[in-house]
DNA sequence: TTAATTGCAAATGATTTGCATTTCT
DNA sequence: AGAAATGCAAATCATTTGCAATTAA
């Protein structure tokens, strides 16, 4: 976990900007609930909590910048609001999804399950895959009868 | 052409909701640019040309309402607006989509690569499929060197 | 020192809603 | 007739921005 932290502290300072305690306050924040998808409020409120100081703008700021920087993807699960989400350290690409539609929570796949599809893309399509997401809706493991 | 918004018709009027011009403007709107991914201010300026009276909450109330149907889906691909997409015909998902980084291009994969995945997310995690997502990034065919 | 960063408040832009009026069925 | 749908304007809500004051390097 400490060297989660450091790493994306050097990626700031290796861009050339400053580690201030806010930042460092939300790239925690973001780290000790690696598994939720939070929104920008969330990560304010949750901030807040240690740094009552912070404002919402900084915030957004911060999460703009950590997603430029390939820290962390952003997702937009059709409610209205952005969700961040911390890179896998490893990997390039975006976890999958599975959203439950009865209990609404966002479990992840943390294997890739495209690169043979991708593949197929580039010679059939003649599509050069940088990324992908892949979402799947349904009935969780926990909601099943 | 005329059969497909018949059959949406239909399936408004099944289930109770009126038939008034400004729907109908919208559905042959849809229909017409079946290809592209259409915002709401999109529709509302095309369907504009043909029922001028229309009013932009009424675009976003028609495509809501046909997005409940599943008769559009409703997509959003991180430019902060919502834009929608007919719904093929036959298949009950989603399509896939190309989206070009370079020249913001949109295109389509009209087959269903998911099948196998969905037997194996169900088998290994216990989540039951009803719809899916997936996206890709990358440099389409026509922005290749 | 000094350019980057912050907090706040105001601005923006997409989408939604209240309501009086009109229109399908 | 009567419920549903419309257009308009005002309201809402997430996100962005201007700016003067602060701070990390």
């Amino acid at each position: 976990m400490e060297a989660r932290i450091d790493k994306i502290k050097q990626q700031l300072q290796a861009q050339g900007y400053k580690l201030t305690p806010q930042r460092e306050a939300t790239v925690f924040v973001l780290l000790a609930n690696e598994d939720d998808h939070l929104s920008a409020e969330d990560v304010f409120l949750l901030v807040k909590e240690k740094a009552p100081e912070i404002g919402l703008a900084t915030v957004y700021r911060t999460l703009e910048l950590l997603h430029e920087l390939h820290v962390v993807e952003k997702l937009n699960f059709g409610d209205g609001v952005a969700r961040y989400d911390l890179r896998a350290d490893n990997s390039k690409h975006h976890h999958h999804h599975l959203i439950c539609t009865e209990c609404g929570s966002v479990d992840e796949i943390k294997e890739d399950w495209l690169l043979p599809l991708e593949e197929r893309l580039e010679k059939e399509y003649g599509f050069a895959v940088d990324d992908h997401r892949l979402d799947f809706q349904g009935i969780c493991h926990r909601c099943k009868p």
